[in-house]
DNA sequence: ACTACTCTTAGTACCTAGTCATATAAAAGA
DNA sequence: TCTTTTATATGACTAGGTACTAAGAGTAGT
């Protein structure tokens, strides 16, 4: 019987990991065993109550909400001068990366670049016309990347913005940006 | 007091709105009143008990988690010819949208039209290595936007892959993406 | 075969954060 | 003052547990 023990412990894991939502005798059904073993189980394992479970669900979710800050920049600003140059840092994460060759996901690196552009622009409105990007190395979990963008050129309502990003001195990425710029107060509300 | 028991209704409204997790007994400190009073309050505002708040926020982020799919690719794909060409659809809302302007960001029409890319490559590693990206018309929230892929050249380990994204037939974003492809496995893990 | 041990099941008292129904007290308006 | 609204109190019940005690079942070692 011991293998079954570890077993059927090790499968609570994981059903409990995807599907928190279950009660104590709701698995004591599927793993045909009575209540109270479902219970030691959870206690060897650690695994806390229900209702404890789905707290902690929840709390993730606010801290997860807190965290994005949809309107904010993709990255940590860590240097502004308007209309001249920018700098902003983003710490690559597992779930940057791709799971099969852990390589981050192209789309931050952008996200990260094309945001700094945003950011660097001292109008009300700034959107990306066009750009042409280039990913010069790859970038792994656990990396930082510091993005640097840099004004080149103005006309009439069009900045063109650089944005070279590096993971220690080396260049990861590189984009031209073309923004499009309204300081038109109307359109932004 | 009728416009006491309004103006604490509405209070209390807000309180559970930004902080899901406070019991009956607290608010009920918290605004100088009895428990039934606060309970009275939830059933006429028709506010579930706390651990019914709890779950709900709870399954919300469940189903975001789901929604993120974070090694899918961005958008729903609806048809895939490996090597040849892939249609996604993403649906804009609020979180991809700038607050201010109601216009979709930019890095968001490019993660989808780049995971299009990907998918596309029939081979286990697949990255972006430069890209030249258009924004033609400005997205708005609840507006669908359909990117079509077509792979227009192979190169050795380079694949060329145009995509072009519309909003009811009108071109929304364009871009040619070229792609670094390699078939070793021992590379993907 | 007997003992030692793990594993499983059962049952009890207690807890939290409520529900529902009913009764009563206090405040405000006519 | 009388009536209505608003507030508070009380008791019975619920889900989904915790914490603890007790006892039976299965297996292994000697």
């Amino acid at each position: 019987m011991k293998r079954r023990k570890k077993e059927r412990q090790s499968i609570l894991q994981e059903t409990l990991a995807s599907n928190p939502f279950m009660t104590d005798e709701e698995l004591a059904k599927r793993f045909s065993v009575s209540i109270q073993t479902i219970r030691l189980d959870r206690m060897e394992l650690a695994i806390p109550e229900l209702r404890e479970r789905i707290k902690d669900v929840a709390k993730q979710q606010l801290d997860d909400v807190r965290a994005l800050q949809p309107d904010e920049v993709i990255g940590e600003i860590v240097d502004l001068q308007l209309d001249e140059r920018a700098i902003s840092i983003l710490d690559i994460q597992s779930e940057h990366v791709f799971t099969r060759s852990g390589i981050a996901r192209g789309h931050h690196l952008f996200a990260q670049a094309n945001s700094l552009a945003v950011a660097i622009i001292d109008d009300p409105l700034a959107l990306t016309q066009s750009a042409t990007i280039r990913f010069t190395r790859q970038v792994k979990a656990e990396e930082r990347v510091i993005a640097k963008a840099r004004v080149i050129g103005n006309e009439l309502d069009r900045t063109h913005v650089e944005v070279e990003s590096f993971v220690e001195q080396e260049l990861v990425f590189s984009g031209e940006f073309v923004m499009y710029r309204n300081n038109d107060v109307s359109v932004t509300k």
